[in-house]
DNA sequence: TTTATTTCGGACAAATTTGTCCTTTATAGT
DNA sequence: ACTATAAAGGACAAATTTGTCCGAAATAAA
């Protein structure tokens, strides 16, 4: 469904979410530690991340990555997705074609929609700070 | 959502089922040009749709790929994605957590069973051979 | 101002996926 | 039997994704 890369980046967005709810900052080890995910490359996920103002960086010593309050607030799980991965998970043709549409569509275009559909409106509706709720409580999990 | 070799596994499989239905054996050469795929590469997924009985071949001249009417009357997509990608699909978890089930799931488990079970039953559904009608009248394509 | 800490960014490496080439095997027709 | 045709299969190559390493830049604290 998602590249790797797109999955370390929302875990990473939920972790930092989740810290920066309670006023902590937290680094690239920290991180990596909490969602089980290679250092260096979280590192460059987190640098893209952060360009697209999902997050916030600093550099030096007690630096680190925060979410602001009001991206806790605004961003959904659709903005993550596409400054990692794009649109193309609910843009493009199931079945590969480049100029699959309305118009001149691919044999399983309707009933990909229908999915398609669903899924982008689920990560269009879905907040990063709602995922943090059960990782609280101990109900959800980031890692494992 | 698919690999590439899932894609043109899909593609090709309509395209067999479309032929076979006017009792035409097509080649890897027409199977690759109807559905624009590259040759030897979309030989080796036909190799694959073989081996799992969803397409039959022979060897030799006039041999090439068919699909045998009991095949085109049974085939759903799930066997097709089934047979190249697996089940990661819909059985995988959207995060990407090896060991995440309902017990101990991840912060976005529940939302993404609901799409990741409506595209279960989609490709569960639906038969290689009704993918094809809008095939042969020209009001879907295989290609573009 | 020096030092320690942390992100940034580029180059590189490994792994996987995608794709090619060529030889072998089967088979139909002559 | 010979030839032409087509799939099967193995080895290899290119491209992409995943992942590592290390020096540069920023910054806080001593």
């Amino acid at each position: 469904m998602f590249s790797k890369a797109c999955e370390y980046g929302i875990r990473a967005s939920i972790y930092i979410a989740e810290q920066s709810i309670v006023g902590i900052r937290v680094n690239q080890k920290q991180i990596s530690k909490a969602i089980d995910s290679p250092e260096a490359f979280t590192a460059k996920i987190l640098q893209l991340l952060t360009k697209n103002n999902i997050i916030n960086s600093e550099k030096g010593p007690s630096g680190g990555f925060i979410m602001v309050p009001q991206s806790i607030e605004k961003i959904k799980l659709s903005h993550v997705v596409f400054a990692i991965d794009g649109d193309e998970v609910y843009k493009g043709c199931g079945l590969g074609l480049k100029k699959c549409n309305e118009k001149k569509p691919c044999p399983v275009h309707d009933k990909f929609k229908l999915v398609r559909d669903e899924l982008k409106n689920m990560l269009e509706t879905t907040t990063i700070k709602e995922l943090t709720h059960g990782l609280k409580d101990g109900f959800t999990f980031l890692k494992r």
